[in-house]
DNA sequence: CATGAATGAGATTTCATTCAT
DNA sequence: AATGAATGAAATCTCATTCAT
């Protein structure tokens, strides 16, 4: 059995990644140790104090990149969501028009997402609502978006027959939290990778929605 | 369709329902204050003062029920695992010995728990890892515990052929995780009452198990 | 000649008087020490820790009294504001009803105001507008209370026939203003006394405003 | 009736009026919007990103023009300083050896250049103590000056019998206070013009002073 | 049981200034 | 002449906690 059993820390990774860094190299090393860190111990029990230390500069020299704590914050959500959400993109317009192939394709890249970049998930899912309402503004529009393909996905599946549930907004409510749960477990080292991890999560998603998974899907 | 649509709140329910009061009054209004704080705000974004301002008390008299403000988010982590267990404990005991019949039995709990008890589960789930792993402990053992059964009951439903999972462990922590998110979006409010939440998620939950379904579980 | 002569410093005095004391021990030490330090370098130029440190307290033990160093400014200006207009009322209200008797009491007043309270006149009228428009309005109102009472006070003379000056506003504001600078340089050590000053000072303002001494004043 | 009550503002004016120009374009720049800065909030309350930011340059770009933002401060009261006397002493040798001719002359002046170089001479009269003593003391030493220039003409006019005051010295303290403030509340908006005001407050100023107004001032 | 006052540590943020470029 | 990045010090204020009453 693999060492995902409940522990002390909230997530399993070690590893910091961080997509597109297109940022100059001083602030992507300040948001990987903010990454880190709130990952850890949370927005409010990360301090500037800690993420400059981590940087290994003073805390006045991250208000230089940042206006201030909460927009490192908001920028990690920001990567995190835009990231997840490009995934989602692709993997649902390279799909066949199916809706079990769709549905396929959505939790193969939200599993994906979310144990590759499970430190970045983590964070957006568990401190997105340490944002004031301005902003968390932009990265909550991108998770209802994807919250809404996903629920259009289960309507489509279910008025073509694809489908057999009992609660339309249920049965999107567990695929997808099911999904989310990833990243506060998976670890690089986990005895399966990403990948596989995605397609055995879109197979029970598949069952759970009551799909018959011999129709080629 | 529900309201349960990505907010800025982590969790939607307003109801701050605490289960058993053997306490005194006063510790019971600082538990409830100190439960609704910390969901709300986290436990790092939640002061000593907030809580005792939200009982009409001076900070220090806090100190005369709870040794410290860890001890605080430790008793509702105690009192939150405590009722989930025995819950847990009760319906599978309740249950016939097919795995089937366990499988529902202990979804319907999980999910009755976190649709009753949303506040005070968003706060076990999210907040545990705040607490020193001494204070953590007796917690983070009920915890394990409850993944513990969750495994056995998808093991034996494997041996028994009543389950056809591709990784038992990825089975077990897809259920598991589904179920634990009810507790971010259930209101008292919802279309649908705790228990047809709960019936409907077993079922997608043994869907997901790849569970034959018309064998009268 | 006193030495009044332009210095470094912006008042002369050293007295740190504050009218009416109903307030705790602690709590008027902290006005004390905030009043003496805020009138010899500014506003911006005190610090928190300077007044607690003046106290023999720590910074913290400040906001145990006030809710934050602007607070303190404000009740120091409230208390000028109010000694001040009391004063005012008390004085007028003793004399006839004759203008010329007025403006000598208002003169009288408003320069033994300033020469008692020195230190705290010269908070008053240098940090005043230090303070948010919410916390200055109280002590902004009493300020332009006095200013028309005193264009009362000019009024009336010139429609008795009492005072003779070219523009009556211009008129209050001379007698207003040089009064007020009062405060920057008198000290308790001055060759006069308050009250020798003040009636000198009223027989000037008298006579900038054309009014006939020798009419029974 | 002008709008020159009391304000939040400690000044009424919006010109930010700099005599003399020999300096550089960018030099002249940053005084100028150090002047309206430090007039308005205060020399401890005006950062030298403000200053940058109010001429479109970065911090750094300031130390290229002045070695410290106390420089600045010092500056300006020097243009201030240097102007004021320089007005003052044309007016008073520009007038007859009558002590009355000269005290209007340096009223008039005196006003003028308040009313003029408001802005200036705020920052002149509420800042100068902010200087060290090593920066502020030229500027002290001309302040010095002019009030030996008043306290002189003064004393020439009581051993004249021009004036009949009752304290040579409180009586210039009268006189030069009154027209302090006329920084103040002076707009180039008010009903009258600089001139007018000089005018009407040099006539004050004798009167104050005893002078016997029909020998031909 | 409750409190008002105090505290030492530490929070986020701003400051004036420097320096290599 | 101007800048972007950095900094050490210090700003205001909040923190959990203690203690005599």
């Amino acid at each position: 059995m693999p060492v995902a059993a409940p522990q002390h820390r909230r997530l399993a990774t070690e590893s910091s990644l961080l997509p597109e860094s297109e940022a100059s190299a001083a602030r992507g090393s300040m948001l990987e140790a903010a990454l880190r860190l709130i990952a850890e111990r949370g927005y409010g029990g990360t301090s500037v104090r800690d993420i400059a230390a981590a940087c290994g500069v003073q805390p006045a020299t991250l208000y230089a990149h940042f206006p201030s704590k909460e927009h490192v914050l908001a920028e990690l959500c920001r990567i995190g969501h835009d990231q997840f959400m490009s995934s989602l993109r692709e993997a649902v317009l390279a799909s066949s028009g199916d809706p079990r192939a769709q549905m396929r394709a959505f939790v193969q890249a939200q599993v994906q997402f979310h144990a590759t970049y499970a430190m970045l998930a983590v964070v957006c899912n568990s401190e997105l609502h340490m944002l004031s309402p301005e902003l968390g503004a932009s990265s909550l529009a991108l998770r209802r978006n994807a919250e809404e393909l996903l629920m259009s996905i289960v309507r489509r599946g279910i008025e073509q027959k694809a489908f057999v549930v009992e609660h339309p907004w249920l049965a999107m409510a567990y695929v997808g939290g099911a999904g989310l749960r990833v990243a506060n477990w998976f670890t690089p080292d986990f005895e399966l990778s990403a990948e596989q991890v995605a397609d055995i999560y879109a197979t029970q998603a598949l069952r759970a929605l009551g799909a018959v998974p011999e129709t080629a899907v």
